[in-house]
DNA sequence: AATGAATGAGACTTCATTCAT
DNA sequence: TATGAATGAAGTCTCATTCAT
């Protein structure tokens, strides 16, 4: 359908963005070469350096890209009181976000110790950690802190771990927010036997 | 009378057994190179050959090694009846596992997309699989199952996701082990509302 | 009644050659990249090809404008008898030569293994050969052939090995040029023992 | 004359040293590949890195063999009276420094750029600046600051600059010595009319 | 039980240059 | 008068691995 090589407009950033992730987590970040991200978009190296500095930049390009929900889930979080009702709402939009950008998550559970040298490492950690913090009470028991930590973990690997399982993934993913609901609802209030 | 019956004149083998296993943990399977563990062994590249046959040789063997407790309690939990206290001896047991081979398992959960295309990493999937299959009932509900893979998570993060939060090790596995066998209870009778 | 006849629609052109020499004095001509000159200047790199047809043309070019008063200083030497009064006025102009260009001559001293391969590198060298021919005689022996070298090299160097010396840029190129005219005196009449 | 591939004992390291002096002083520092030098020597690249660290660090290793006799005039230059009988017998030691050493100098003299950066250029810069004040008088008048670097540049040139011309080395380098041992001289004792 | 020397493959990155617009 | 997008060549460097000694 035509020999020319095609103009290629002005996706090609994107396209790179594209490719890239899903090598990422297919083979992880290490053993994707940026020649085979080239390859596969049939665009030389040097093309990739073009539009990104290096290869850790396109990696960080597309976390900041898939990550913004979850910072809006932040701020909304921080405006509203600490009930219950606001917790669940948090896991609740939690799951979406996780759902939209479920490659880019699946990809840093797996890829945690590459991950943590880079300079999204960081951003990663400090946003894990507010998220515990508004889901958690101030003064929170040990246990109830690992609670609202499984709530989270619970939900990340509803993509993950279950990846492989058989059955649907919107139903897993219902099944996860349901657990990790539970927990936090255990851990806000811990009830007569703590 | 030893369970270890390697003759083990000199114990290079274990010297570059620890080191490797140290630096996994620092830095990724990946990004810690030979070079580096010789180095710190004051021993050239060489030598390691001498010991193991390759690279991912150094960490099967490791693996292997501090494994065996994790197969023990799979060996004992296909003996036992299926009754709730048999799968909480089983939580607590891996605790202790987990406890005595901490490093492997933050390793194994750090670098996951890695392990997943090495040779143990087909084995530690069938092993965590079937510690799931221990613990959970065999008809159970997708949220139930869930629980049950929460349950292991809990206590695998209980070192990992804590690891550099504040507090006693010892204290948070205790935690992660209650909420674990909390999960698993609750998994074991659903109760009234399924 | 200008002598540039160029008709300079805009001023990108200069403007390049000036960033250009500043890096290629600083970093040295192989080290300074066409994308650091493009981003010094705000411009991509494509613009500079619009204005010059190679990397090397940028610098024929700027050598080929500053080195203008040296070849003048060369073809009215040409016409003087060889007086030592002539030879003297050639270092005097040289010098002053010398500190409009500077920045060209630093360049060159400090790039002669670059220079040597590129084409202004065969009209400096022809360039040297013709300025020692002027102010040397004909028949002058080894000493003091070294001695006329030694004069043009020393002005160099009063701007070069000089330049992070204490003192007035001024006053060093004005004791160069007394030390260059002494050893060119010498050398014109070398005196009872030779 | 056997077609084995020689075995090469133990002088690669000094053979990767010769010829990568070779090429750097044929095609200078920046335009001389390890790729070049490499197949120059029949080998592969990796090899290089097995004897050297870096690009620089085979560069810094051929400095600092060739360089030890010029430091060792330092040591002995602060030892002794700053007489004229010794100042003459630096530049004498020096000559003989320079011819041993003459393509490292020849190198370093067209290099400068490249080198300056390098951490040889430190050194280098030390070196030359502690030879200066060897030679010169601790108050001595700008004129006589410029006649003692005039006399150390008139050395290089002598191998340098005049490379290319006619005549025998051993004799260019004995007139750029006597020109120099002026220079310092008329330094050393200005005469009336400073 | 270990070393010294080397290799082949491949990584990331940078560069000067081109061309359609 | 310039830009956006891309290329081909090459660069430095690192890695796991081998093998004669």
């Amino acid at each position: 359908m035509g020999s020319t090589p095609q103009p290629r407009r002005g996706n090609t950033r994107q396209r790179i963005q594209d490719v890239a992730l899903e090598l990422f987590v297919e083979q992880g970040y290490e053993k994707t070469s940026l020649r085979e991200i080239a390859e596969q978009l049939r665009v030389t190296k040097a093309a990739l350096y073009y539009h990104f500095k290096t290869k850790e930049d396109i990696l960080s390009s597309i976390f900041e890209d898939l990550n913004r929900p979850v910072e809006e889930i932040l701020e909304w979080g921080k405006g509203q009181p600490r009930t219950l009702e606001t917790k669940k709402e948090i896991l609740v939009r939690y799951s979406e976000a996780l759902r939209a950008a479920a490659p880019l998550f699946v990809f840093m559970q797996e890829n945690q110790a590459t991950v943590r040298e880079l300079s999204i490492g960081h951003t990663m950690k400090h946003r894990v950690i507010a998220l515990v913090d508004l889901i958690k009470e101030p003064d929170a028991a040990l246990t109830d802190q690992v609670r609202c930590f499984s709530a989270l973990f619970t939900m990340h690997a509803g993509m993950m771990a279950l990846r492989d399982a058989e059955g649907d993934p919107e139903e897993k993913r219902a099944a996860a927010l349901e657990v990790a609901v539970e927990l936090v609802t255990k851990a806000h209030d811990p009830g007569p036997a703590a």
